[in-house]
DNA sequence: CGTAGCCTTGAAGGTGATCAATGTTTGTGG
DNA sequence: CCACAAACATTGATCACCTTCAAGGCTACG
């Protein structure tokens, strides 16, 4: 657990916390390691934790009635999941959340939310950080709708780099299907493999075993702004 | 202002306060009456106001690269609008609100956000209550994202109904142009004219002057999960 | 009475979906 | 460590849905 909070304490959530304090917050939380395609929580099931990622990185899904998922969010280490939720009294999960690659999480009960946490302010305001970028995430996906497929997966792997990496880095630290990609952009595999592989002749990605490296970024950059 | 406030006591961010608690936490507000599509702040301008909404309807855009806008969300009597954004110190509008038809809302500086609305437990809880709502829209418009156009126009129509109008009613009580609803399901124009125009002939639909009204239920319905 | 905003219709064409088959890699149990 | 299954990637052919472009009509309002 002493690991846990010296990295958790990185965290922009917890940045400008002691140990003890963030140790108060996590009153009741567990770790729990996750292997590649474990799910943490499914979509109907009775809301009574949230979850910290702490590494490793969570899809957020949702069955569609067509049969197919969508991918609502992926979650990278220090994102929150399912904290809006703590809120309402017997909730359900609106989505399930899958591990991609080995994932560690820390999942909090409710109780500890909605006593610890509602009552921190300067916990409550970093949350709404993070559901900020939730939020801009989502509208500037909206913002792509009527622009072409190439450009669709451009923006969202540059998303995926700069919320997974930083700034600089240009392989993705998580293993990502085509069809994961094809899921979050809402296009068929198919379609999403025809792009990247014409990417992929023309030297402007490269994948070694499901890990995705931009050799040229800026043709990227160019490709998500047509 | 009292007639104001009397308003507001019925939205459900209010429901549990009193007029004198209701008048704290306006301080500094001012009522803005807007004309039919006139602007109550634009994307890029800096954020120094929030708003609640009194009376008729806001649409929340963001233009596109190609040119043509996005509508994100449009927000009903008691819908907060930019609360978010206040916890950014000197952030910017990441879009932009526009009366649909005459509109009463409530601007509040951002200062009465930080100290009272900040600290008061109760308020922030309301907030998060309407941000839930508002991303599980998002979430449920994405879940559509592979659907045909008749199915999204039903979807949102039902969606705004609900919004509009809690229950029962059949006719959306704000005017709502084609283009509007092209712009927020991310289709042409011509193309929701074409299947609105269809439905207006087979009697599931009837518009007088940019009121929509729905005759079918049960079709549009229907329609909404092919 | 002219302009602005909105609605309509038709024709042509393209992007991406679907279907089907196959190759490749990864993982697992005997 | 091999064999087989599961997960993932690929390729081609066909076709539907929706976009785009163009032209015109209707209604409200200053």
């Amino acid at each position: 657990m002493t690991q846990l909070i010296s990295s958790l304490a990185r965290t922009q959530l917890f940045e400008d916390r002691s140990a003890d304090q963030i140790e108060a917050l996590l009153a009741g939380g567990r770790e729990r390691r996750l292997k590649h395609r474990e799910m943490l929580f499914r979509a109907d099931d009775l809301a009574e934790h949230f979850a910290i990622v702490v590494e490793g990185a969570l899809k957020l899904i949702r069955p569609t009635i067509l049969g197919n998922d969508v991918i609502m969010f992926f979650a990278a280490p220090g994102d929150v999941v399912a904290a809006l939720i703590m809120h309402h009294a017997h909730a359900a999960y609106p989505i399930s959340a899958v591990a991609m690659g080995p994932t560690t999480v820390i999942t909090i009960p409710k109780s500890t939310f909605n006593t610890v946490w509602a009552s921190d302010q300067g916990i409550l305001q970093k949350i709404n950080g993070v559901l900020f970028s939730r939020m801009s995430e989502m509208h500037a996906q909206k913002a792509m709708t009527k622009a072409q497929l190439p450009s669709k997966i451009a923006r969202q792997i540059i998303s995926l780099l700069e919320h997974f990496e930083g700034e600089g880095e240009t392989i993705l630290p998580i293993p990502l299907t085509r069809q994961e990609i094809a899921d979050s952009v809402g296009a068929s595999v198919e379609s999403v493999i025809r792009v990247m592989s014409e990417w992929s002749q023309k030297g402007v990605i490269r994948t070694t075993d499901q890990h995705i490296e931009i050799v040229r970024m800026d043709q990227i950059v160019e490709l998500s702004r047509i």
